[in-house]
DNA sequence: ACCTGAACACCGTTCAAGT
DNA sequence: ACCTGAACACCGTTCAAGT
């Protein structure tokens, strides 16, 4: 177990943070979720924006890995797309969850400069990879492209958050079809 | 002074849920902004929910007045439609605000139920004054306008929120004009 | 190397008591 | 009616001590 600790606090952390931001995010809750003493992870973590920067580090860094894994499994760009507002879902799915950057976006007035850096990575990974899908696709002009992604990027996480502050996932799948019948997403 | 207490606590504390959230809502600073002790503004309002929840109210029943005086100046609705973003825009300015809802809705988990009641109606007010207007203009068909509101509302707020996660505001001027070229807004 | 008990300082929250 | 002092509870942090 002790060599599993820090990825224990790490996948808990995780979770905590997409339900009650980096402000809820606690070392007792935390601790006593893994199973050890609260004091122990500072062993692991010498500070909580330490703890808050590697949770968000981990967190763009798998979803990078997801995305990735989509693209290489799936040849037409547009099917991707397709896919895209799936890996938003799944946090809704886990407990009403939403992503953690934005949550942490939210929070952004009492967020440590490291922990900033990680979830502005994690926007540039999304939008990164929709731009490069859009361009593949060929569904929007070249020149229209990092616009495109910018925008089904934060329209995706508008859609998270609403639908969380309902409890109800359908609330997400009819936006998300909204943003279908309007333009913003391919059929 | 006394006579204004609750309605300075009020304005306070909006700025305050604005930045910080409902967790970030605190009577010790709120307190010390309204210049009284921190333990009289229970006298006011007995439970921070009670806070929570008169501070969301006030905040939604200010954007239904609001709205309700862009549409009564503005004849044409989809003119009304161009400068909804506007409304979101200038929490923004406002030392890089974001609606209050939004945050509460990411913090859907830890909020009492006569808080998560507010944000729902904010949510219902915005969507109700957008599907009138959409209505109006005709742009969309009749059985797509709350459809198409909703998605607005969704997206503008995600807009918002990632702006702020820069804090920039032009990372919400081109997100809104990203929502014009892909066909969700009005041009 | 990894973990714990105990303590500290700070701050949000509460409530009985003041005027 | 309106406000306050003082106590309580919690949390991030530290550190000497354990295995």
């Amino acid at each position: 177990m002790n060599s599993n600790a820090k990825e224990e606090i790490l996948a808990a952390g995780r979770r905590m943070a997409q339900a009650h931001g980096y402000g809820g995010l606690n070392f007792r809750d935390l601790a006593l979720d893994v199973g050890i003493k609260h004091a122990s992870i500072y062993y692991h973590f010498p500070t909580k924006a330490d703890l808050g920067a590697a949770v968000a580090r981990r967190y763009w860094e798998d979803t990078a890995a997801a995305l990735d894994a989509i693209s290489a499994d799936i040849s037409d760009p547009l099917d991707c797309l397709r896919l895209y507002p799936d890996t938003f879902r799944q946090a809704l799915k886990n407990s009403n969850r939403i992503c953690l950057c934005s949550f942490m976006a939210a929070e952004y007035d009492d967020l440590p400069e490291q922990v900033r850096a990680e979830i502005k990575t994690f926007a540039d990974v999304n939008v990164a990879w929709l731009s490069r899908m859009l361009a593949a696709g060929g569904a929007v002009e070249d020149k229209a492209v990092d616009q495109r992604a910018r925008a089904i990027f934060a329209a995706i996480a508008g859609a998270q958050l609403i639908a969380r502050s309902r409890a109800d996932i359908a609330v997400y799948d009819t936006l998300i079809e909204g943003y279908r019948a309007a333009g913003l997403l391919p059929r």
